[in-house]
DNA sequence: TCAGTTCTGGAGCTGACACTCCAATCGCGC
DNA sequence: GCGCGATTGGAGTGTCAGCTCCAGAACTGA
């Protein structure tokens, strides 16, 4: 049951429209000042909404920070397309790494990952938040594993090698080094972790 | 100027021990429920401390922060001794990868890193943290670094790798790890991210 | 057109939070 | 001991958070 789900029992467009509006607010809001630092009364200027508006399109700020979740996940997703789920040559992973190095300069290392930040500050106080984030990471990881178990298949990568466990490994390289970029406000250290990343899964074709 | 001196003029013993027990306590509570989850009102009642001697102890409650981060920095560190700095072999690192994952499951891979976890939530909220997380990185980084140095130096690590960039990207790999262990209550993140870390450390030594 | 539902505005409630204030007590240094 | 600053207790304050409520406007489907 997703957090979509729980919430609107039947919306007209207009009605679409200005959910869609709260959510993007909010989102954008939670990614600059996280979830806690975020009201609801933000929200509503943010969105020119009035405070009844919130509360009919969700229950409470528990299902809003939901919905924001299942948005910044699909926003993240779309965000590395087309390079995710394509991930299968040495030439695709660098350039894949380009990317993620390039949106955080463009960003100038504000804010992290946003399922990252709000996995880190849920994880402990919503469980519910916890699981939708945790899938939100399983799809992430999905997309990278696919093409690390093509080369796999391929005979690129040794036999030994696990792709499955390669790919937790570049995802979790990947969040810390997005982690401490936020802190440091320096791309480095993501650039050192995905370079890291990468020279080991070369080492380990064939 | 760190948050110690920003604080506290002159203390008796037994001030001293109030103020320990103060950052004892949130540091605790933070740690569990995160710092915009922790009231004054419940550092009050888990140090047993009445509310004017928080503040009597720290301006604000930034400065409960920011002594609550290098509290942390310190116990941190501490529990990584003696391995932290003299990481220097293959062998050592992963005994040190063998603690690291040992203290997770020993916390029911609750609570992630106490440093990670306040830098991600301070880090666009509050400068004055986000420098004082920054700082605590850089003794981590650091005690892993002077260990690749040495190998590096000793010829144990091949000449053309950066031993420094090394030490970055292996902090990357264990915050990140750290952080979907959290997410997954599971230490497979972990174990994936360091075993690839010394993996590729292994691959480059000589 | 009209009934029924969805959508919107905004006043207002309740509890909680960070923080203040002042008086009383403790204990260190002389 | 004695004086004075350090320490403590706890009531109180202002603000703001999340959320409720209700009346009216807008829209949909027949």
């Amino acid at each position: 049951m997703s957090a979509e789900e729980l919430t609107a029992p039947r919306l007209t467009r207009k009605g679409r429209a200005t959910r869609d509006r709260i959510v993007a607010a909010a989102s954008e809001l939670m990614f600059l000042r996280g979830v806690a630092g975020t009201t609801t009364d933000d929200v509503q200027r943010a969105a020119g909404v009035s405070t009844s508006q919130i509360y009919h399109y969700f229950s409470d700020k528990t299902a809003l920070v939901r919905a924001v979740i299942a948005h910044q996940t699909q926003e993240v997703l779309d965000a590395q397309q087309p390079h995710l789920g394509r991930l299968d040559t040495l030439e695709a992973l660098r350039a894949w790494r380009d990317l993620l190095v390039d949106l955080q300069r463009q960003r100038q290392c504000e804010g992290g990952c946003p399922i990252g930040s709000m996995a880190s500050e849920l994880s402990e106080t919503c469980p519910e938040a916890r699981t939708d984030l945790a899938e939100g990471f399983g799809r992430w990881e999905a997309g990278i594993r696919d093409g690390l178990r093509a080369m796999h298949d391929r005979g690129d990568l040794r036999r030994d090698v696990d792709p499955d466990r390669l790919a937790l490994a570049t995802l979790a390289a990947l969040q810390g080094g997005l982690l401490l970029t936020k802190v440091r406000r320096d791309t480095a250290p993501l650039e050192a972790a995905l370079d890291a990343s990468l020279d080991h899964i070369a080492s380990l074709t064939t």
